[in-house]
DNA sequence: TGATTGGTTCGGAATATTACGAACCAAACG
DNA sequence: CGTTTGGTTCGTAATATTCCGAACCAATCA
């Protein structure tokens, strides 16, 4: 195993299970990482992946569906050359910030939920539900998100003088 | 569909997702997170949940083994009532501060094997890496790191005098 | 025009996940 | 002791996931 492949799998690894996608195709996107702008073959993804060629071709046109990938081509050359789509990160910070956002609201319904249980205890019952970690972990999605909504805006920025 | 039930089904749909749980192992979770310190009985969550025996009965003793839930009982009462693990925030907590290792271990592992890569091209070759951005998520993600290992202590403390 | 290149499509096969029911068991109850 | 309560275990059905091979197709090459 070369440090390239060793590096694919690892990178396979996570992209897996941070974005729930199929081992090839994890792998796929990892070896677009390490591939660059000047992208990947089918053929070099069928022989560097070790798949079959309906595997890589499948897994292909999901990852363009979900504008995670993308290809060009040179002229007097009919193979495509698949890159990451430009914007990946600023796109993988977009989900990232729409999970927070959903988790803050999911953290905002259950304090509503459980101050409605705790106010119809009977009177000197100890109370069911402490409320407080709610705020304390809602104050820290709301710093997570604002540090990363910067950089988003920083790299959207550094991005559009390309 | 109660209130509560549609939250738990909310509830349940995100942990899912967000700790690769099986649905009904999530369900249990957002149960009990909603049932608060008097926790729930084997016999209410296969009732609230619709499910077999069997399955809450496995499900119950692989979130125990994965220290996620805990039971106690009351004297004179043969039932087991099931709770969070008291602490179960900041260890859901340790887990994201892994990942976020990882990736940032990750990043850099990928950052040296662009350098390399993008020293071994021919003079005046554009270069097929842009390594910059690798530095600002690298800055994020040690911010994020920070302000959750705060939070985590913080918690900590107050945990201790319970 | 026939063969080669660069892929796509379709029908499974292999495997993994998830939940279920029936049978079972141990403790307590009467 | 027999029965009820509170659960556990095991085999398996239903379904979903993941990948493969064979057949196919369209563009280019010789």
């Amino acid at each position: 195993m070369t440090k390239k492949e060793k590096l694919i799998e690892k990178l396979g690894v996570h992209i897996e299970s941070k974005d729930q996608l199929a081992p090839l195709a994890a792998r796929i996107l990892a070896t677009l990482i390490l591939s660059g702008k000047k992208g990947s073959t089918f053929e070099s993804l069928v022989s560097e992946l070790g798949a079959s060629k309906s595997t890589i071709s499948t897994h292909l046109t999901t990852l363009q569906a979900a504008n995670r990938i993308t290809y060009h081509t040179k002229c007097g050359d009919r193979k495509k050359y698949f890159t990451l789509v430009p914007d990946a990160m600023i796109n993988s910070m977009s989900v990232m910030l729409k999970n927070w956002k959903n988790e803050s609201d999911l953290h905002l319904e259950i304090m509503e939920y459980k101050k409605g249980v705790n106010a119809e205890l009977p009177e000197g019952c100890t109370e069911i539900f402490d409320l407080e970690f709610h705020n304390d972990y809602l104050e820290f999605l709301s710093q997570a998100t604002a540090s990363m909504e910067k950089l988003q805006k920083k790299l959207t920025e550094k991005h559009k003088n390309d």
